[in-house]
DNA sequence: CCGCTTAACGTCAGTGACTGGCGCTATGGA
DNA sequence: TCCATAGCGCCAGTCACTGACGTTAAGCGG
């Protein structure tokens, strides 16, 4: 058996195929009616390739994550100091806008699948709790409590998350502006009252 | 082959059987060592019959979640009216706490092998999110803004499930006390300060 | 230009989670 | 007493995922 030449064997170039692949697939038959055989099909490449540069047939749709987490992380440790917790996040969060900004053609269909499917919803909170969980460890660089950095942390990536809802479901208005949005609903629901006892 | 009629066919019998069973073999060999044919084995019947009762592996540890939903639903439902929305959540979850208080020679245990299993802890996650979207509909049946709702009740949760994990680690501190520690954190954080603008 | 190393891939065989189908049997009424 | 049904055992099959080994192509020193 000859292998083809029409692939290029680059490494990256299947990878992004396979992705490629992935998302068209689980958007046409669904992803549970997906095998991962033929996303290896469609991207060119054999079904062993899928694992190789994926762990698992969720992963695939999960590429971006260590990129913002990173950034994230960037962003927390370089805010100015004498900054609150969740004032320090509100800068971090802008800071990182851009990198979801600019995957908006990929990352809308992206999040349509994921919603709508439970398998990659437990894997989409299972990021975000990775994600949560290095931006604790990071206002803890800065200072911040063990008590106080994973309640802030988890309080502004809720805020976050809801604020890119939002601009995925109202893209007329910029994601900083559902995010500014989003906190200052953080700030309503505090400010009103907090029971004491 | 004649069936055994040891085993009792109640149901509800060998449904507890498999959950015990999978429990300690998780605790023994962990998750990814264990396969539901053990499991079953251990419970005394087959292995499709763990299929019957649970859909899948890791649903197994987590059964008393629906329980918990129904009763904080509940709960934030007959809170009195005028409440804001996290007193509504503060009172909700202190009703509450029996149900873990009661359940928590079980809980410690499965607790330690859902954080030391990524696949457990996927499932976790997703179940939080469920309650959660069902107190944030509770809220709303209580006239919360849809925009409010969702954050008010993942920053509750949040709190609450760190009031939990102090309270695995701490058993000296009553769960109630740790409730009301975490809510004392919640106010810390955005008292200080939330950005304007 | 030639051999060599190595990265990326193909192929094969195997394990284990999960499903559908079918037959059995004990149990609780009619 | 008969019978519908719930709960289970058994079998065959699909598919996600893994380990082992062979194959190809590209870079690199000679």
């Amino acid at each position: 058996m000859r292998y083809p030449r029409s692939v290029p064997r680059s490494g990256a170039e299947a990878r992004r195929r396979l992705q490629q692949a992935a998302l068209e697939l689980y958007r046409e038959r669904g992803f549970d009616q997906t095998t991962t055989a033929e996303i290896a099909a469609r991207a060119g490449v054999n079904e062993r390739t899928f694992f190789r540069h994926f762990p698992d047939k969720r992963e695939v749709l999960f590429d971006g994550e260590s990129d913002l987490r990173a950034a994230l992380m960037q962003a927390v440790a370089e805010a100015p100091e004498g900054l609150q917790p969740l004032e320090t996040l509100l800068r971090a969060f802008r800071k990182v806008e851009r990198i979801l900004e600019d995957n908006r053609p990929f990352a809308e269909p992206r999040l349509q699948v994921i919603a709508a499917t439970p398998a990659l919803r437990e894997r989409d909170l299972a990021k975000a709790a990775a994600i949560t969980e290095a931006v604790a460890e990071a206002l803890r660089q800065r200072g911040v409590t063990d008590r106080l950095s994973g309640l802030a942390a988890q309080i502004g990536w809720a805020a976050f998350h809801q604020a890119i809802q939002a601009w995925i479901d109202d893209p007329s208005q910029s994601l900083d502006a559902h995010l500014l949005h989003a906190f200052d609903d953080l700030r309503a629901l505090s400010a009103t009252a907090l029971p004491a006892q």
